[in-house]
DNA sequence: ACTCCCACTTGTGTTTTGCAAGTGCTTGCG
DNA sequence: CGCAAGCACTTGCAAAACACAAGTGGGAGT
């Protein structure tokens, strides 16, 4: 179930392909974004995001990262009618990628300022934590996700 | 300062969310990885890569990339009747990001084994390098671009 | 002048996405 | 219990993006 096997008669892809096939479309790094930087596990949370994902939308990128391995999803245990979005393994180690993307943006997408959240709060410190420490930056953020 | 809800039209947005308008379609980055990679810099070699890139959703990522400002067009000094597509310093800037997802990709969606391509081809060597001395591996990439 | 090659554009059907509304299960409360 | 409210979705329909095939126009070669 959770195998993931190139399909029979596929030609090889380049890493790069099949990565995208996995994350390469508009909302599947925004719910990432979401679990890793905003604390975010409930599907009501992602939808409360600003960018305004339909439900639709939200319902097949969810099952789809839970197909691919990112994520995993089980009962809230502290309310008992809706679940848990959690990161794997798998989808933890997306987040150095998540970071080089911040990185890039912060140089050459510059925002105003925002309010709100770690990323688009304050990219500049997180940036310099990167330059200066980047392991432990990792495990700083993903130690936050327990 | 004071926090800034997202006001109807006009939400400031995270660096994730605005790297995604720019490179967060199913085609872009697959260009990006044609021109670091293997080399191409023409329309007809974009054409050319297996994954099948239609004519004119080529020629319009051709035109938003140039407009996003990650690649520069210009005639063809040795064949006046082309166009040569290369990387602007913004567009570089995404090799870092380019191999993180490679790494990734190699770590969690192997693949059996390609033919001709560096990425597809040799990753485990590169990645090899990436873990070693990854500014000199991306200074090198950047090298054969010239 | 005629035919390639080249970088596109245009037209048409299909797939994906967006939006609004609805469904079914569970929980809290009188 | 009865009922409303919250939750995680699903469904139906319209809009947008995309794939595929064909065509266009300019330049170069012969």
């Amino acid at each position: 179930m959770s195998q993931q096997k190139p399909a029979a008669g596929m030609e090889s892809k380049c890493p790069i392909t099949s990565a995208l096939e996995v994350f390469g479309d508009k909302w599947s790094l925004v719910i990432l974004r979401d679990i890793f930087f905003k604390g975010k596990n409930h599907y009501r949370e992602f939808l409360a995001s600003p960018e305004g994902i339909s439900t639709n939308i939200l319902a097949s990128r969810l099952k789809k990262l839970e197909a691919e391995g990112l994520i995993d999803k089980r009962p809230d245990e502290a309310n008992l009618s809706s679940y848990l979005y959690t990161l794997t393994d798998k989808g933890k180690n997306l987040l150095p990628l998540l970071l080089e993307i911040v990185k890039w943006s912060a140089r050459y997408n510059p925002q105003p300022h925002a309010g709100d959240n770690i990323i688009a709060g304050a990219p500049a410190r997180l940036l310099e934590r990167y330059e200066e420490d980047r392991e432990q930056l990792i495990e700083e953020v993903l130690g936050a996700l327990e």
